[in-house]
DNA sequence: TATTGTTATACTCTATAACTATA
DNA sequence: TATAGTTATAGAGTATAACAATA
């Protein structure tokens, strides 16, 4: 296991980090940094952060979802998801009406606006992800998508 | 308390995530909050979050690392490890001293306080790996490791 | 001049309490 | 009373500029 004899860290060598690469949460936390990276340098040019972009994607799929049900499948507490929304209605994204058969709640819509820009996204989205995984053959990013999957369960 | 209470879906169905669930770094980031969330709840009793477990793992593995070498290592800006050893430092569990030979750098090492603490939370971190693994199988813990590894070089 | 580390600061993310309006 | 959503706020996490001491 030990590659380096000497314990003299005076110098900057490459630290040793086998005990933290033991756990997959490090693993995790490491790879998560670079994906994260690869995409904001690319969502950049659309101003979109990751949950904003989130919404996005959930909202073009699921028409009409309400604040609950947003909140809850993308893990974002209310409140905060109400910020997220205020900023992407006020750049004419997406629309809250309120449900006409109970009045406490909004139906979230995307504006054809949003809708356009949640395409370019998308393909902005793939890219980083393909920027992060290109040491990943197809079958290798199947396999690491299925066994993520197996963590959060969904 | 369990994390489901019960499915009261009284007329909100789950949202599609499909396309979500298609990037790589979305099951990335839905898996590391579920391990996150493990590792937080272990962690509250010894009072230590990631990165201070990440210092104290590297600092005990490295004796004398200098703060360029360790920041380096964690990912962490140079400003944050200051006042994440300051924190450290101050709770005894590890100290700083100049280098005698570059009197700009400081050497970093555990006290023993510290290296007792850092064993005890390895086991906690290890707990909360295997708990948020909990479907994996010891093959697939291990495959998993390598393609994120494969990710984020190293 | 360049490097190590620090201080100060700011901006994002996340979490919680308290409120409103409906039910 | 309970629920959907909002407001306000506080706490982490993260990033950058400016600085001191040393090389």
């Amino acid at each position: 296991m030990a590659s380096k004899p000497a314990p003299d860290n005076t110098a900057d060598d490459q630290a040793d980090q086998a005990e933290l690469l033991g756990l997959v949460g490090y693993n995790l936390r490491r790879a998560y940094l670079v994906i994260q990276s690869q995409f904001d340098e690319r969502m950049e040019k659309h101003d979109l952060r990751q949950a904003e972009f989130s919404v996005l994607s959930i909202v073009k799929n699921n028409p009409g979802i309400n604040q609950k049900a947003l909140a809850e499948a993308l893990v974002v507490a209310p409140p905060n998801l109400a910020t997220l929304l205020d900023r992407l209605e006020a750049r004419g994204l997406l629309t809250r009406q309120r449900n006409p058969d109970d009045k406490r709640a909004q139906l979230v819509e995307l504006t054809a606006q949003g809708t356009r820009l949640c395409g370019r996204a998308l393909k902005a989205a793939a890219e980083a992800d393909d920027a992060a995984v290109d040491r990943l053959s197809t079958a290798e990013r199947e396999q690491l998508k299925m066994l993520l999957r197996k963590i959060f369960v969904d």
